[in-house]
DNA sequence: CCCATTCCCAAAAACGTTTTTGTTGATGTG
DNA sequence: CACATCAACAAAAACGTTTTTGGGAATGGG
């Protein structure tokens, strides 16, 4: 491995011209199968591999996509979205340069301008949980994907959760298994999973014509003690639900402490089903949470052979902005309500 | 933003050659700071900045740093790492490309076959928990730092966290708070970490003068029932342990819900601690898990900055393969022991 | 005052590809 | 048979830098 083998070595091996090689390993020109196919076997022979900084320099295509998030700690979401980003990128024989702003613009900026300095061919914006963004201006000019972002420009493409959807889910599962009385453990923050999952739960109500009832709906910080505090204030109710649908596995958790501390077994006094299937805590809970599973694997597919098309000018299709489907994790939280 | 500025019209606007452009920029050559100052202060004006392909195409310096780990999703350790990382890169001007393996050699070759493609500069290889690793052969030829990884190569820098030294503080922690009676609740499986801090609980025991209990001491898988199923049996013991020393919050989780099943209070009947510092888990116990954190960021950080100084040919010095330090994070899991 | 340094800077080559433009011999056409 | 067309390939230019080599003017020593 003390040097690497270059096109023209290839070239020289198979007694053609550097053009001819690039030629036939790129498929471009016009040559005979015949040397096409003894070329590729030349260079498979000799091992060799493009330069791709040489071969991005002049052909305007680097194979390297950007991804920027704005925290890619705290969360073990990330490592799923960056997984699928970069199985999907590795299919389309592209590599991912992954940049992080710590929720700093200015080091967004930074990492930005680094990535358009090594030429990405474009970049993924990502967040780690759903929200809604303003694009940093240096993104204009580079064919860009939005994940787990939503932004007002219908320009660009751009995938998040399915918020309604997921909450619906939940709730069909919990009236299905015969529930009517469900307490919704719902977030405080001013971000779309708020608004969705909350229309998400008052649709399920509707549609099953079950009325829908303030005192059953509680809004708290969607961590463990909050939720706990609100999940025992509204099983201390005369008339307590039989069911909790939580905002996400942490308030749930929290939800688990409050019916230990009320006495109240799970599944049989009282189900519970979340949205997160945060699995470290979801498996561990004891029984194991059911909970919705946010796509963050597929959503990073998603982005990325999305930003592949847009990058092939393929099928000029115009920019989507999809809501992508959350599927249920089913674990042992849920019963049917106690008689 | 329609076309980028290029080292030619910097040099046309200041009045001189690309190759004072290049040399002012870089700090090479030999050229009157006049010259310099001017030069940079118009390239500045003209908002230049470096194709990093070109360069890179030339001075064989590309930049960037590839990332290769076995597993990036299903731990958030992952994300800490990367963090770290990313920003000791970014302060030496480099960025970070990034590929998984997910535990598939023939995807790591791939992999690691891209990066070279791309001319990284060095590798990063990381694994998401301590373990010892064989090198792929890929890797022979290009500047590598192992993360959390260690080999019996001693021609490469490693760092892994100091497992015994990790265990010892958890102890001496427990020991100080007025425990003798400690026990165990240890891993089965045969990496590092078992042995390291298995040792590091006999050290701290035999420091203070307590006798090593065979009952004491249980392995199992680091998972939560298990975890719960070993507690549950220690506990039930006639001289009961005062304290639990955990391998992993996972394992401590199961010994919080033992505990509960026990009827012990923690931490008034029952004092825990145990090392991963899994915030999401830790955080969310109640009461709060006292943990040793396993520190991630600063592997990342470490891990660059070595790479950067081997790359530097920086101080010739030696490889270096350290043990790094694991910090106590106290929540409220420890007290004196009961009466 | 002449020659050798030294100080600045510029011209040209190089990096390893892809793309554009040329060239050659074969084939078809009227 | 002269000419246009075409297939198959090669030569050369180009990408945007860095590095190597070259060279003129100022400086210093004898």
């Amino acid at each position: 491995m003390s040097k690497r083998v270059g096109i023209r070595e290839v070239a020289a091996a198979a007694g053609v011209s550097v053009t001819t090689v690039s030629h036939s390993l790129s498929g471009g020109g016009q040559l005979s199968d015949a040397t096409r196919e003894r070329v590729k076997s030349v260079a498979e022979g000799l091992n060799y591999a493009p330069n791709r900084l040489a071969s991005g320099l002049r052909s305007k295509r680097s194979q390297i996509i950007g991804f920027v998030s704005d925290e890619i700690s705290t969360t073990p979401y990330a490592g799923n979205v960056l997984l699928g980003a970069q199985e999907a990128a590795a299919a389309n024989d592209q590599v991912l340069m992954v940049v992080n702003s710590n929720r700093n613009s200015k080091v967004e900026d930074l990492g930005i301008e680094a990535l358009l300095q090594h030429r990405v061919d474009g970049i993924i914006y990502a967040r780690m949980y759903h929200q809604a963004v303003e694009l940093p201006a240096a993104l204009s000019g580079i064919p860009t994907v939005l994940l787990d972002a939503s932004s007002d420009r219908t320009d660009l493409s751009s995938v998040v959760p399915d918020e309604e959807g997921a909450a619906h889910t939940a709730m069909e599962h919990l009236i299905e298994a015969g529930h009517r009385r469900i307490g919704y453990l719902g977030n405080i923050d001013d971000i779309p999973a708020t608004r969705g999952r909350l229309a998400g739960y008052r649709a399920a109500l509707t549609e099953h014509g079950i009325a829908f009832d303030e005192s059953l709906v509680t809004m708290s910080e969607s961590m463990t003690a909050p939720g706990r505090d609100a999940a025992s204030r509204m099983l201390a109710q005369p008339n307590r639900p039989t069911a909790l649908f939580c905002f996400n596995d942490r308030i749930a958790m929290g939800a688990y402490q409050a019916a230990q501390l009320a006495g109240l077994a799970i599944p049989n006094d009282l189900s519970i089903v979340s949205i997160d299937n945060f699995e470290v805590l979801a498996d561990a809970l004891l029984p194991g949470l059911t909970s919705i599973a946010l796509p963050h694997y597929e959503m990073g597919r998603w982005a990325i052979e999305r930003l592949a098309a847009e990058l092939a000018g393929d099928a000029e299709s115009a920019p989507q902005q999809i809501r992508m489907h959350c599927p249920l994790v089913q674990r042992q939280s849920v019963g049917p309500p106690p008689r």
